[in-house]
DNA sequence: ATGAAAGCGCTAACAT
DNA sequence: ATGTTAGCGCTTTCAT
């Protein structure tokens, strides 16, 4: 391995020397840079990143943990995260945690302010005491998507606004009986886009019918099931929300296994945006979040919180969904 | 910051001992074992993984170099490598280089000298030449999806018997016409998949008609544009393969829009077994790769790299493909 | 402008 | 079994 050494010898120079020759920001003749700079490129020399990084106290790498990389949300999240990360000189080190929190508690413990500077979250649940520790203990954090009241500074989505514009979209268009698929109930990003469908249906006049309202929590269908429950039940909606684009996808293919059609019959409409669902038949309306620029965002937001040592009251970011019309509404 | 000095005062031992009682596998007097856990509880005390890293020249980090995070194909890529590394005590630092030579340099030279044991590469081109020269210096790589020939250990799926056992199903099925959406002629995998497609006519006795090969090597319309293109022609294929899921379903998109019934009409095989494509309507036929067992091997085949000094000779895996038949055929 | 020396936190000889 | 010491590679005073 090349070491510091190596090349101020080579350089017949000084380590110090080199050392300040490559920061670039301290006075060095112009010669012995050059010395330096030939010497450098001679020898292929990398400085080792963990001895700056012990020295200095910092590594310019922060931790990214999210629940599920399988899970369709994250790869513009991620992307996004990652690409303002690089431009600032930060690494992005990623941790999937599976949805397991004794994983979560693992990775933290062990990155935590050594190997990373800060980090951003995008697992928090309200029994995520652990976090709210981190944050008294100084650790710099951003939330991502699920926030935590607002003890922590977090960049999340207006769930309400996104299910409400939805449902009010399909009663505008005259869509009457609609229907919704329902998340965990425990995450607050459902509950919200529960009750943006409740009262987009109040606004509108109408009543909330319990056999409308379809619980998939746990479904691995997504929406199939459920769907197909309620097509037999006889209950005949003309629209359907779903809170994903995946329960959407699922509720459309039960439709038409039930020979209706998709809009005509019933109108659906998703939540998310993912990528591929416009390259479907029908090409799915849906709520689109600005996923990437959430992780842009976080990122800045940890970057400011890194530097700035004085610590200021957490803000909460809520970013705006969008409602994209396709085909199938 | 909690060091390891602060650790020893409290016990009353010195930094060694606390450092002995840590790390478990030195004979330290059970008493004082006690004392010094006890002070590491009280403290939170978590040794800095920068200092023991520069110590013992490891830092049981591997790096993942992937092109994009937004490809379906990686997600399980991905977590097959995470969780397999965590499992054997690895943290993965991932990398996304946007397709970017450039970016993807700098991140493997900021990484290599020790902050990363070893790499596993996803981004290989046949121009890869520094990931030659990363081979040749010592670091220990294994490429995945993409080789470069036999010089450097490799996980890689049989392209070419994935695209022939799926195309002799369609032949089987008597479909005779059968079109084929093929993708960037630059990577390997994709000339595989090509000559599957031909040998697999070839063998049944059928000639490749040139107007039958789409090709969608920069479509960003994923396959929907060539195949109306094709469908516009006047050619009506009976069966199309493509090489990509995504590109099979904006085929199937095009074919929907002009009034034709998959599989009745036209039949459809994909490929890739992105997740979601089971909840699609029709749910897709495609050839199927065992992403996340790839990255499994991956990680097993580079930490035998880590801890074996002494070098073999690279070794090319080739995974198994599986034809996966549902609705779309 | 440059060199010498100290020290970041840890582990591993080397003593005892 | 435990303490002392040296040193991993780097940056940063402190001299000069």
């Amino acid at each position: 391995m090349i070491t510091i050494k190596d090349v101020a010898k080579l350089a017949g120079v000084s380590a110090s020397t080199v050392s300040r020759a490559i920061s670039g920001n301290i006075p060095v003749e112009k010669e012995t840079r050059d010395k330096v700079m030939q010497a450098v490129e001679e020898l292929h020399y990398e400085p080792n990143a963990l001895a700056k990084g012990l020295k200095e106290g910092k590594t310019n790498t922060i931790g990214l943990i999210i629940p599920n990389i399988g899970n369709h949300l994250f790869p513009p999240l991620v992307k996004g995260v990652e690409e303002t990360a690089r431009k600032s000189g930060y690494t992005v080190i990623l941790c999937n945690t599976e949805n397991n929190l004794e994983i979560e508690k693992t990775y933290l413990e062990k990155m935590q302010k050594r190997l990373v500077d800060g980090f951003i979250i995008a697992t928090a649940r309200e029994k995520s005491t652990h976090i709210l520790d981190m944050e008294a203990e100084g650790v710099p954090v951003v939330l991502l998507i699920r926030h935590l009241g607002n003890a922590v500074d977090a960049v999340i989505l207006d769930n309400y606004k996104g299910a409400y514009e939805a449902v009010s979209y399909l009663l505008a268009r005259g869509r009457k009986k609609i229907a919704i698929i329902n998340g965990e109930q425990e995450l607050s990003l459902y509950r919200e886009r529960f009750n943006g469908y409740q009262e987009a249906l109040k606004k509108a006049g109408e009543t909330v019918v319990p056999q409308l309202v379809l619980d998939d929590a746990f479904g691995e269908e997504n929406g199939y099931a459920v769907m197909v429950g309620l097509l037999r039940s006889g209950q005949m909606p003309d629209a359907v929300f779903a809170t994903t684009d995946l329960r959407a996808i699922g509720a459309i293919r039960a439709i038409k296994d039930f020979g209706y059609r998709v809009p005509e019959d019933i109108a659906v409409i998703g939540f998310d945006d993912f990528e591929f669902t416009k390259l479907l038949s029908p090409r799915l309306t849906t709520v689109s979040q600005p996923l990437y620029d959430m992780g842009k965002l976080a990122v800045e937001k940890l970057i400011t919180i890194m530097d700035n040592k004085n610590k200021v009251t957490p803000i909460i970011d809520v970013m705006e969904p969008t409602l994209v019309l396709r085909d199938s509404t």
